[in-house]
DNA sequence: CAATGTGGTCAATCAAGTTGACTATTTTGT
DNA sequence: ACAAAATAGTCAACTTGATTGACCACATTG
């Protein structure tokens, strides 16, 4: 596999390799620090979990998933320990999901490992190219999602 | 969902949506024009059946699946219409994939439609931009996969 | 030409999602 | 005030795209 190669990808093909280039090594990294029962599905969850917990509904419409696919995540987040249920305040039929300690353990190894991985693109590509990289992704993201955002569009970490 | 919100999204998100913008519209289109049944996953297979097919264990080493992943993916694009199996020329075992002429439609379709959708995305940010977009993407993911690439670093269109 | 390797299939399982039916509460309209 | 409708969540069965393990037929190699 030479730099040739790369050469003729296109920008589908790009976007997809970083990606999955970045999630690749991500969760690498977390399995060797004890954090393997932690797969890339469950990140997005995680960034709208925190900081102050999320009802299952919430968790739905941010992840543009159904309830009864969140409800089998969290229960698998329970079992592993990386979440916890609590009593929702004002709704007897709620309940909150918040970060348990390993819960909020994982997110800072999550931010390290992503710091870290950004240095090195940076190193690779320069500080200012980065910044055009990702004021252009942000402009593409939000011009093709004008105001419908969520549905479909399922990021994971 | 307004501008500011996105420009709280970290370089995974950014790639994450970035991508799955860009598979949804093509999949949305691809449908319309009656490829309802083409998948994302199938994407990058029929990238590898182009130009003079492949066997199963080719197609299987590219994606960085399972041959028995393949042998069912390829069942489904048979059954589909969209390729077909060839005999080998000297192995007895072995069969190669090629594209039928629905195929060869589907492809031509999804050229057009990524073609169509990077226009906008270069009436954008510029096209100068779009270049380096690619520049830096290109070598963000040969730096990252040096020598490795394939296997778990699974492409889809 | 026997032993080993390789291309492909079958079957069972898993992960992450879906749809549909249901219960228990909460909210709304008259 | 209270019946009707909406909402939060669960249970169960199914789907898609993957996996592992066992196997068969043919090819390659000492």
């Amino acid at each position: 596999m030479n730099h040739q190669a790369f050469s003729e990808l296109d920008l589908t093909s790009l976007l997809s390799l970083s990606y999955s280039t970045l999630i690749y090594e991500l969760h690498d990294r977390l399995s060797e620090l004890g954090y393997g029962d932690i797969r890339p599905a469950h990140g997005f969850m995680f960034r709208r979990i925190i900081p102050n917990g999320a009802t299952g509904i919430e968790l739905a419409e941010h992840l543009g998933i159904t309830k009864q696919a969140v409800s089998k995540m969290v229960d698998y987040l329970v079992k592993s320990g990386y979440v916890k249920p609590q009593t929702h305040p004002t709704d007897k039929r709620g309940k909150i999901i918040v970060l348990t300690e390993r819960g909020w353990s994982v997110v800072k190894a999550k931010e390290e490992i992503l710091a870290d991985i950004q240095q090195r693109w940076i190193e690779n590509i320069g500080a200012e190219r980065m910044q055009l990289l990702k004021e252009d992704l942000t402009k593409l993201v939000y011009e093709a999602n004008e105001g419908k955002l969520s549905s479909k569009v399922r990021p994971v970490w």
